[in-house]
RNA sequence: GUCCCGGUAGCUCAGUAGGAUAGAGCGGCGGUUUCCUAAACCGCAGGUCAGAGGUUCGAAUCCUCUCCGGGACGCCA
């Protein structure tokens, strides 16, 4: 419960019928509720669970408690209602505390040093996110979007809690996909396997993302049913594979120069995704680092202040790093064989989870290459040891929920016991229409998914065309492109993550690409006139003295409403980290922004800023307080918020 | 076939540690702008909370079954 909650019961449990039954505050927050109708109060308490504690009847016991039930600072009226206490509150009294808590947590003049709805609940403890992990060789196409935002949210909003959040981006840049890769580029490219003999660190030359998803489709395609390619694609991959024992500390096995020009190859493959990855992750407002962090100059990175850079940036963690540089997958494979945890099975090595009947988990695949399940194994080990993780999450589709029910249950069997600490923070897919109208998930690989930096470029270019109209002068305005990118990238984020995230998400252009009602630009839109407002005071009245404003003054019930609405934030931000659902988030900000329009046009006759000094400056410490909150919530789902629009 | 996730207004969704008369946005209809941004606001219409049982003083919320939609089911990740 929120903290006027908390301090209305603490006036409660100064009635007598509480005292006198053993009660106290508490116990009665858990009992508060909000009525069904405004009319009937501000709060309710309800005599339900106590009746059935104390053997009485609820209606009768809420009489008992209501008749000693008194007035006093915050609660202004009394009265007992069937089995609940509906009460009403001081308005004056409880808007100054929310108007005072927010002002307190929310110093400072730029959105990023609000503070309103911040936690101590998890200082001194980390999370490690797992979020994005797209595949390298593929673009980013729009079901990449909700990985990456929604897991960015949550860490942003466990951080706000006094979370230590470690972002990874485990890219999928390992397996077998990366022989066929490497065989359809050799196959189709011949200058590309002569520069990676020949030494050349390019061997890819100026090769795009794009080319390289195409290279494996065709291969891909091609190799169905020929065996031949096949084999092809998977010697590629072995080559390899086995190339990595000389990276981490074995002899030049006989993969000899092969080997060499392959991992050159894969490595300029990963290169050029990379980049491609960063432009997009600029686009959203995400930075991200290689790991582990290295500086030419500086040495590392992370050493002077960690906690910032955590707090700053997210980390690449390929799968290809527990391969590559750590020996961790090999432990895992030789432990689980030894401790009979793992077994051969079709000349596989495999751990049954889940008992015979079903399917098991596979550490080594039947043609001796490491599966995707071992590397996720690795990456579990390496996190909850290198950041000492109190809690692990991993923000990934829900049609992967078996694998990770799979692999937490597989790190419980080899004796981890922060597999309880575990879990997988699904989401629903992204569907597309098909010709045959059914709505179907999509795949880059068959090239029918819309591409991401196309959502993004379409979203603001409908932006661009609104903000000629509406204002042109801040269109024309060099200010003006920075404005229309923020606000399309903005729409497209809060679309996403309005909703819950086990939604499955039917893609529609109209419904990304509507500004009007629950979207991005409405959210700051509202967040826009807050502030505008605000600027109309200053030309006005003069720098405004919030300490001076009277919350007695603001007698609307819109501004009660926005008042109740603002108390209700910090609760919010705290259920969105417990259940990593930044919807939570959003529509706690949806309510308010509404509100506060409303009121808007409510006040359309004596205005927010009027010719009274003293009412305007009551009003504008609302208008502060609505729009520190809505300034903190955006940031919280990894928007950026805009001055003008 | 087995196992997951979902089904609430025409559409997209909130609401689930059981609690008072189930709420938004979009779409529809009707209104609002000499004044702080109308990307806005106000009003009206629209519901067997998929269906059937059960638990309970009380169920959209918990349990069972059925139906419908989506997903996963050993060598892609």
């Amino acid at each position: 419960m929120g903290f006027v909650e908390q301090a209305v019961a603490a006036e409660m449990a100064q009635w007598a019928g509480f005292g006198q039954a053993g009660i106290d505050a508490k116990k009665i927050v858990e009992n508060l509720s909000a009525p069904p109708k405004v009319e009937m109060g501000d709060l309710a308490f309800g005599t339900f669970r106590l009746a059935k504690e104390l053997g009485a009847k609820p209606p009768e016991l809420a009489a008992k408690f209501a008749a000693t039930g008194k007035p006093g600072k915050l609660l202004s009226e009394v009265k007992a209602a069937g089995p609940y206490i509906n009460l009403k509150l001081s308005r004056a009294e409880v808007t100054k505390l929310v108007l005072e808590e927010v002002e307190r947590t929310s110093a400072g003049a730029q959105p990023k040093d609000w503070r309103y709805g911040a936690s101590e609940s998890g200082r001194g403890k980390t999370l490690v996110i797992d979020l994005s992990s797209p595949n390298i060789a593929k673009p980013l196409a729009v079901h990449h979007l909700r990985s990456t935002m929604i897991g960015y949210s949550i860490k942003k909003i466990r951080e706000s809690q006094g979370w230590r959040v470690v972002g990874v981006n485990h890219l999928g840049d390992w397996g077998t996909g990366f022989g066929k890769l490497i065989a359809g580029l050799k196959k189709y490219f011949p200058d590309v396997e002569k520069r990676a003999n020949a030494g050349d660190p390019r061997p890819l030359g100026d090769m795009s993302v794009q080319t390289l998803n195409e290279t494996y489709a065709r291969f891909n395609n091609e190799s169905k049913g020929d065996d031949e390619l096949v084999e092809a694609g998977k010697n590629e991959f072995a080559l390899l594979e086995q190339y990595i024992e000389v990276l981490i500390g074995g002899t030049q096995a006989a993969t000899g120069k092969a080997g060499e020009a392959n991992f050159r190859i894969w490595q300029h493959a990963r290169d050029i995704s990379l980049s491609e990855f960063e432009r997009m992750y600029a686009h959203l407002g995400l930075s991200f680092h290689l790991w582990p962090v290295v500086d030419l100059q500086l040495g590392r990175v992370l050493t002077s202040e960690p906690e910032a850079f955590y707090r700053e940036h997210c980390l690449y963690i390929g799968e290809s790093y527990y391969v590559a540089a750590e020996d961790l997958c090999r432990r895992i494979i030789a432990d689980a064989t030894a401790n009979r945890v793992a077994e051969e099975s079709e000349k596989a090595i495999v751990i049954y989870t889940h008992g015979k009947d079903r399917p098991p988990l596979m550490l080594v695949k039947n043609d001796g290459a490491t599966s995707y399940h071992v590397r996720d194994l690795a990456a579990a080990l390496y996190r909850h040891r290198h950041w000492q993780a109190d809690e692990l999450t991993y923000v990934v589709g829900g049609e992967q929920k078996w694998h990770f029910e799979q692999l937490f249950k597989a790190l419980e069997l080899m004796g981890h016991g922060f597999s309880k600490n575990c879990s997988h923070t699904e989401f629903g897919l992204m569907l597309f229409q098909q010709a045959d109208g059914k709505w179907q998930k999509t795949s880059t690989r068959r090239g029918t998914a819309i591409m991401l930096e196309d959502l993004l470029d379409e979203a603001i270019k409908s932006v661009r065309e609104i903000m000629v109209q509406k204002n042109p002068e801040l269109a024309n305005s060099p200010e003006g492109e920075k404005t229309a990118h923020a606000v399309g990238v903005g729409a497209v984020v809060f679309n996403d993550l309005k909703n819950g995230r086990r939604n499955n998400v039917k893609f529609d252009w109209d419904a990304v690409l509507d500004f009007e009602g629950e979207s991005g630009p409405y959210m700051l839109y509202q967040y826009v006139r807050m502030g505008s407002v605000t600027e109309k005071f200053r030309e006005v009245h003069g720098e405004p003295d919030f300490d001076n404003g009277d919350a007695g003054l603001l007698a609307l019930d819109e501004e009660w409403r926005i008042v109740k609405l603002i108390a209700e934030f910090p609760e919010a931000v705290a259920k969105a980290s417990a259940e990593f659902e930044p919807s939570i988030v959003a529509r706690k900000l949806v309510e308010i922004a509404s509100a506060a329009s409303s009121w808007w046009t409510a006040t359309k006759d004596t205005r927010i800023v009027g010719d009274n000094r003293e009412l305007s400056l009551a009003r504008v410490r609302l208008v502060n307080a609505i729009r520190r909150t809505l300034g903190r919530g955006l940031l919280l789902l990894g928007m950026q918020p805009v001055e003008r629009m």
